[in-house]
DNA sequence: CTAATAGTGTCTATTAGACATTATTGT
DNA sequence: ACAATAATGTCTAATAGACACTATTAG
């Protein structure tokens, strides 16, 4: 073997051979909508767990998917209509009890996005459905999506406590109260006004827009995100 | 379809019939010593990359392996002979043109320990080796690995500015001149002695042991890691 | 005017960073 | 005694949290 060349080595390799390993993607959704948060989850139309809720996502496509993130970007668009602008990696689950048909990877992805409408666009989704929650405790979700909605969460809980990366599940522009709201939901303690517009002014990452709505009581003043937000980390943590 | 039980659907399911993806495991085993960071990385004896340096890992075993960290873990041991007291999972890459064999996906783990003799265990690795992080530039690695320390370095240099983790990466007991020497090589800047015992006093997470060091000058107080430390973040993370 | 909401002034306690000083060892 | 290393004392600047106060709108 050692004497071969690694052009022949590769020539007489069949990694059919070997047992499969059955490869998914699937992606957690968050918002913030109606002081909660939210979870798109589609409801599945063809076994396995056939009628349960669970994660849009699907098999790895070693014809067209380029990388991990380009499946997880299509699955979940092929599945609810619903585009995310970004996608982050969390963590990747595996074991032999996790599907029924066997050894299964699933690489897990999620993003905040502002609310949108969604719709179950495939065969293989009989519908879809944005979830406080808070909601999804009672469901009868598919396979382990529940914990892997609760590795999101916990995920998104850390950064709320160092970053703006929350702003993500609004829709903009957005007020400083919407923002300190998000932080407050995943955080689960109330904020100070003060302490939070202090750290958005010195952050310089949220950009203030002109816009004004109509309101009962005086208008706030409206921000959007810059691009510099993803790299900007708080001088102190929020304490908890 | 929809009108088959879920049995009757698993019983006609073969995964031999899509194509398959490459599973495979890889480990970052990182340790401190001789004032660098090192990294173990194991020498391939067989195709693809052959005569390359990479990191110790291989192919999900689906007969024996129950989880991802456990393949990890056997396969680290039975390449290299180390068998690090945990791991922790970094990211999963994953593309068509990382491995010459076809679409492959790599579950990276990463562990700091202390350094320990390693030596080639199975036939399939012909030599092991300890490097100084500043070494690797200039090597010949295989697949897209040194980049793959690139992600746990990332990590790790995160940690240091908010935990005692680096704590993992030295031999018990150690001092304090050696916990923040840890930490600034994984940072790249000089820390105060003061503000860092600080920082280790009200943590509460590093034990003082009784036991002294000949050594020219006072002799440091030792410490050793508890339990505590995994979940311990600093109040304030060190400035940078 | 009043209720409602947004934004500001300001005090206090905490603490990281800096750096000078003191302490303890081997040679 | 001296060099080497470890540990401590202490000052200052920065700032998060708290909360009272002021500003601006709709009805």
């Amino acid at each position: 073997m050692s004497q071969t060349t690694e052009q022949d080595y590769l020539k007489q390799y069949d990694s059919k051979q070997f047992p499969s390993v059955l490869v998914t993607v699937d992606t957690v959704l968050l918002s913030f909508d109606d002081n909660a948060i939210k979870v798109l989850l589609v409801k599945r139309a063809n076994h396995p767990e056939m009628g349960k809720w669970g994660l849009p996502g699907g098999f790895l496509n070693t014809e067209g998917d380029t990388s991990l993130e380009v499946a997880a970007s299509r699955s979940v668009v092929a599945k609810t209509g619903v585009a995310p602008s970004y996608l982050e990696q969390v963590e990747t689950v595996g074991g032999v009890g996790r599907d029924p048909r066997g050894w299964s990877v699933s690489v897990l992805f999620s993003a905040l996005m502002p609310m949108q409408h969604s719709e179950a666009n495939t065969e293989s989704v009989s519908d879809t459905q944005w979830f406080a929650i808070q909601d999804i405790e009672s469901l009868d979700m598919a396979f382990d999506h529940r914990a892997l909605v609760g590795k999101a969460l916990d995920r998104y809980r850390q950064k709320a406590l160092y970053s703006f990366v929350p702003a993500y599940g609004l829709t903009q522009p957005f007020s400083l109260a919407e923002l300190r709201g998000a932080h407050e939901l995943l955080i689960g303690k109330e904020l100070q006004r003060k302490t939070f517009l202090r750290r958005v002014e010195s952050s310089g990452v949220l950009e203030e827009v002109l816009e004004v709505r109509k309101v009962r009581g005086k208008p706030a003043k409206l921000y959007r995100t810059t691009p510099a937000i993803d790299g900007y980390t708080f001088e102190r943590n929020i304490e908890c």
